[in-house]
DNA sequence: GTACTTCTAGGCCTG
DNA sequence: CTAGAAGTAC
């Protein structure tokens, strides 16, 4: 990494000049960047918010009213108008997606000095923090970081340890409520000290010790990372005055999305101290769009943005450029039904546009069937591209039914969501094998995988060697270094736990001088992990090879981008990278036209995207509002936000859709029409079928026939899978910074498998078969095939079928 | 007795 | 789909 505090001549020769405030008269203009044409094309509030000076300023910025634009235009003018230095500048996002558009936003504007800027998500900037300071904050430079998964895993170790009940207290809801306390700044003392009744004292425990396992395994998860940097900054005043003394300007977007641990943080950054004025605020928010709660955003910190800060300034964007008065109207009328809302009204100069369009649907295919035919239309008639097009849900088990009739009807499309790639278990144990590498102390990744694969290592030798480390307080790795110390332990446990030892040794060695993407190599084949995989005869076991493959590309990358910069590409640098990268986001694709295809998703993941037609389904109240808040007014108002974020994605048509029947568990449930659609003027929208009109035609897809295009896998993903984690790799490269197009596409597109009379296949719901016909070709390919219990035709290229 | 496999129950809201 | 339980193999 680069020196923290570097401050290199800028890139016109010019000697740095820190600026001691914003509000000193203009020098003359460097000659590349004239302030005034950093204005030109913006509207007045727009203006306002960039020029504004000196006091803590809130831009409230509506869907689609420019938001990034004002934001990069903002730092740049800065730079042009206000002599700052782009190393006092530090601009703070939610995603990385996000972090690295503002970034080559700005670059485009004031060229490579924009390197010298930190922008960044808060985890990414608290890690570099955390990294340079460590001494400070008692940690070890390799510390390792723990994501949700490895939090569930250490806290399930702790509640055993603690003999908790795991009825009552799954180590999962422990997890959430200690995540809860660390976003609210709450250590585990102060919470022990006001634990009330048993529930809360359990909890109370569990979270004393789950943080002592963390630390005594070099780790911190992912609210850590933010609460340890206020911690440091509180305890350690020196440290903090560092940072306010270099960042004289601090940018938040998504503020409503903050929660109180990442407020403090801000409001440390940006206080003052003897001798450092408050540096220079401006966030950047919209309190209709805050939909993460349920993960401790508090909306709060926007709407009292004006106590918290005195002398604060609020702008309002409202004008939109995105979508149609029509659209609009229907997202104004929606939000304005919450209480206790800051008045704002969106509008735009486009004009009406289309009419939103309705539809009542008997059952929750049909409804699918009605989104397909549709879309088909659309297409048909040269009015959109399938890439033009998106799907939102509430859930992600919604996508089920779309995917079938998708399919059916050979729509191409893709999900964005689900299991990501680095939550799948291939990709997991990879990284825990370098994990433990780099972090001999960083008991849950070895945990993980010394019995993976299979080493004679059960649950018995793994209680062993743990009672040992607790016996002779040594960590979980150096126990296992003298397993045969531990009692009771077994001669063929030893055997295996001599060969991980081995392993790990040996690779570790390695690591000293070799790149990451070689580390990572050779432990996936010494571990005999990657030979497993190969010899399996599972289906499924193919994908995973295949995403083994991706993150080992994804590794060659990351030292060649790394090199580039004159930086030595350390296993340490790499683990970094992707456990900041694999947090929060997965984004679909910037690609202009969504990859040619339909985008489903759920309306949480469409948050920040825009597309020219969208279809909003489920408004169902139990669905959409989900069932869980028809009874609390607090999230009621949470869902509506949400309906009002799905309904501003659509840039031109807008189209909404419900079932009247709908099953799920099995069962038929009976749902009334969403309160929001009531929600709606009646003017706006047309209903082209509503309840009562039985003309069911549901059932055929009809009139899709005939097509050619490939059907993408995902269809198959959810069900326990044909495609392999490409897509998802894609997406993963690309917010590396990667050319996705070097990764293999091979299994994005599934073609029909090649089969003859007698192969035997595997299908993935009716198990292995042997094929007794075949009939026609290519995409119409049919075969008859024998699963044992049943017989039957399937076309080839629909079902999951693969030859063996 | 230990490790490994198979089975089934419980779970899904959203990142 | 994942985790615990029961069943099987060594």
């Amino acid at each position: 990494m680069r020196a923290l505090f570097e401050i290199p001549m800028s890139d016109g020769g010019e000697a740095a000049v820190p600026a001691p405030d914003g509000d000193q008269p203009r020098r003359p203009a460097r000659p590349k960047l004239d302030p005034e044409a950093l204005l030109s094309g913006l509207n007045g509030p727009q203006r306002d918010a960039v020029t504004h000076a000196g006091s803590p300023l809130l831009i409230v910025a509506g869907a689609g009213s420019g938001k990034t634009r004002v934001l990069t235009h903002r730092i740049a003018y800065l730079l042009a108008a206000r002599d700052v230095h782009p190393g006092q500048v530090i601009a703070i996002t939610f995603t990385n997606k996000a972090a690295g558009e503002m970034k080559e936003r700005v670059a485009a504007l004031v060229g490579p000095r924009a390197r010298l800027m930190w922008v960044s998500t808060f985890h990414s900037a608290c890690v570099r923090i955390l990294r340079a300071e460590h001494d400070h904050a008692g940690l070890k430079s390799t510390f390792s970081i723990y994501d949700a998964d490895d939090s569930r895993r250490l806290m399930q170790l702790v509640a055993r340890e603690l003999d908790l009940d795991p009825k009552r207290h799954p180590a999962r809801g422990l997890a959430a409520q200690v995540s809860n306390l660390k976003n609210e700044l709450v250590d585990p003392e102060t919470f022990a000290d006001r634990a009330k009744g048993p529930m809360e004292r359990a909890v109370a425990e569990a979270y004393t010790l789950y943080q002592r396992r963390l630390k005594e395994a070099h780790a911190l998860d992912f609210d850590d990372l933010i609460m340890t940097t206020v911690h440091l900054f509180q305890s350690h005043p020196h440290v903090a005055e560092t940072y306010r003394r270099r960042f004289r300007h601090v940018l938040v977007d998504e503020y409503q999305d903050t929660n109180h641990a990442q407020y403090q943080l801000i409001k440390e950054l940006v206080s003052g101290t003897e001798g450092v004025e408050p540096a220079e605020l401006c966030v950047v928010g919209d309190a209709d769009q805050s939909i993460y709660a349920f993960r401790g955003a508090t909306i709060r910190n926007i709407l009292e943005f004006e106590r918290d800060y005195t002398n604060a300034r609020t702008i309002l964007l409202e004008q939109n450029y995105r979508s149609t008065q029509t659209i609009l109207n229907a997202a104004n009328a929606v939000i304005s039904r919450n209480p206790s809302r800051k008045p704002k009204r969106l509008w735009s100069d486009q004009g009406p546009g289309e009419s939103i369009v309705g539809y009542v649907a008997d059952t929750e295919h049909a409804e699918a069937d009605w989104v397909a035919r549709e879309i088909d239309r659309l297409t048909d008639d040269t009015e959109a591209r399938p890439g033009d097009v998106a799907v939102f849900y509430r859930t992600n088990a919604q996508s089920r039914v779309f995917e079938e009739v998708f399919i059916r009807v050979g729509l191409p499309y893709k999900v964005v969501g689900g299991v990501r790639f680095y939550e799948r278990r291939e990709v997991r144990d990879a990284l825990a094998y370098l994990r433990a590498i780099v972090n001999d102390d960083d008991t849950v990744s070895i945990r993980r995988v010394m019995n993976t694969p299979r080493r004679g290592i059960g649950d018995r030798a793994e209680g062993a060697i743990e009672a040992l480390s607790t016996r002779d307080r040594i960590s979980f790795g150096a126990a296992m270094r003298r397993a045969s110390d531990a009692p009771g332990i077994s001669s063929r446990a030893l055997n295996g736990i001599g060969d991980f030892v081995g392993l790990l040794e040996g690779l570790r060695e390695l690591s000293d001088t070799a790149p990451p993407e070689e580390v990572l190599e050779a432990a996936l084949t010494r571990s005999g992990y990657l030979a497993e995989l190969e010899e399996s005869t599972d289906p499924q076991d193919a994908g995973r090879v295949e995403n083994l493959q991706e993150l080992v590309s994804v590794a060659r990358e990351f030292t060649e981008r790394v090199e580039g910069n004159d930086e030595q590409a350390s296993l340490a640098g790499f683990l970094e990278q992707v456990a900041l990268v694999a947090d929060a986001d997965q984004v679909p694709s910037d690609d202009p036209d969504h990859q040619g295809v339909v985008t489903l998703m759920t309306l949480h993941t469409a948050k920040g995207l825009e597309f020219p037609i969208v279809f909003l389904t489920g408004l169902e109240d139990g669905v959409f509002p989900h069932m869980r808040a028809l009874g609390d007014n607090t999230e009621l108002e949470e869902e509506r936000r949400l309906a009002y974020v799905g309904i501003t994605r659509a840039r031109q048509r807008l189209y909404l859709s419900r079932a009247v029947t709908r099953s799920a568990w099995g069962a038929p449930s009976y749902n009334p029409t969403s309160r929001f659609v009531a929600e709606l003027p009646e003017e706006l929208v047309r209903w082209e079928r509503t309840e009562g009109a039985y003309t069911s035609w549901s059932g055929s897809g009809g009139g899709v026939g005939g097509r050619s295009t490939t059907s993408p896998s995902g269809g198959a993903a959810r069900g326990g899978g044909f495609s392999g984690g490409t897509p998802k790799a894609a997406a993963l490269a690309q917010r590396l910074g990667i050319d996705a197009s070097k990764l293999s596409t091979a299994s994005e597109l599934r073609q029909a498998p090649k089969v003859a009379v007698g192969d035997r296949v595997n299908h993935q719901r009716y198990g292995l078969g042997r094929v007794l016909a075949v009939e026609g070709q290519g995409p119409n390919a049919r075969a008859q095939i024998d699963f044992g219990d049943q017989t039957m035709w399937l076309v080839l290229r629909h079902a999951p079928v693969e030859k063996l």
